[in-house]
DNA sequence: CTGATTTTACAGCGATCGCTAAAGAAAGTG
DNA sequence: CACTTTCTTTAGCGATCGCTGTAAAATCAG
């Protein structure tokens, strides 16, 4: 059944199909790249793309997805891999100013600025990243409460309004980035932003 | 010439029509929003539109013009009516907490928002609200620069990583605005993000 | 009043949108 | 070979996009 191949096969490479796909809703967003757009970059026609990713949003939706465990996954590594929490935001702050820079693709970040505009009938794209964004807030904060459990945050800190704040960070060095920011500006931008970090309860 | 009033007097009021265009392009975007949406809010049709306000670019110019002098103008006021530079900054971020999060208006600032998503055809559009939010970066670096003129910065502050961090602490803040975050979340990351302004030279 | 001027509503232009029916082309199966 | 399955291309669907031609309606000047 799975592996079963009959009938004609796809003469398109699906992998390079889809980072085409994304690259373009990366630069454009959403509402802004077209099918047209999709399929010239594919080199297909419309019905393949149709049979091989289902409609626009299911295209779209798979693109964020593999964003998130490629180009977007060195967010939750860089909390996850550094032991000390504030090592561990430092480090997510100063990769996303490479990585947002990185002139091997659009700049910022695909699941902040690929869906901020939308229109009545696209509201459910925007609210699919949006739920992402927020998640992302909350392993934020998950992370905090965590460092304050083991001590490395004072036991009055706000970890709230720091997951809110590291997030606003991340979002508007993405925007700066798109706005042509570059990676060593960024790279300051990272430091000027850790200062918020309280100091540990001693 | 100027106040000639030949011909069949205007039916709408163009102050109040103009409004109901920044409430929808501030919500949506630019190619978020239609000129049907538009006319429908408007209660005209769309060649009242059109005499009145030009084509849907010059609609959108204007309407971003008096946003700048009405809901947008908070920011080159608190840096301009605080005599301390730390204080106008900070003033500036706790201002944006609160209109950001305004349930009197779309949540947000529309100049970073309404146009981050452009295709191809509407790059101008983008590259507008680019130029404007440029602008305000070198605004910040020069009251930087000023400050530090003054005696109210260490001679070694990097006034150029500082006006880029504010700029986007400020674009990450009207993000969450966007995404849901509270006036109260908002108001505590402005005082976090204070905490990179450098120690005054002692 | 008549005539000139401007705005109005109605209707629809060409272009593009996301998407698909139809039929031919390329593979495996017998 | 014939048959089934799947992908391909061609062509075009209905809907919406920004925008406008046309003519009636409403005000001015004389």
């Amino acid at each position: 059944m799975t592996t079963t191949k009959r009938g004609r096969p796809r003469s398109f490479d699906r992998e390079a199909a889809l980072v085409q796909a994304t690259l373009l809703f990366w630069q454009h967003g959403y509402e802004g790249t077209s099918i047209s757009d999709l399929t010239a970059a594919m080199g297909i026609s419309p019905p393949s793309l149709y049979a091989a990713f289902g409609d626009k949003r299911a295209l779209f939706t798979e693109v964020v997805d593999r964003y998130g465990t490629t180009f977007g996954a060195f967010m939750e590594d860089a909390l996850a891999r550094e032991r000390d929490p504030r090592a561990g935001f430092a480090r997510m702050l100063e990769e996303a100013a490479v990585s947002y820079t990185d002139p091997g693709h659009p700049a910022g970040c695909l699941v902040i600025s690929a869906a901020t505009n939308y229109s009545p009938q696209t509201a459910d794209v925007e609210q699919d990243l949006r739920a992402r964004r927020t998640a992302n807030v909350g392993s934020f904060e998950a992370r905090l409460e965590d460092a304050r459990a083991r001590g490395a945050l004072p036991e009055d800190a706000d970890t709230r309004a720091l997951a809110v704040y590291f997030a606003a960070v991340v979002q508007g060095m993405s925007q700066q980035a798109r706005d042509g920011a570059s990676t060593q500006e960024l790279r300051r931008v990272a430091r000027l932003a850790m200062n918020a970090w309280p100091e540990p309860p001693a």
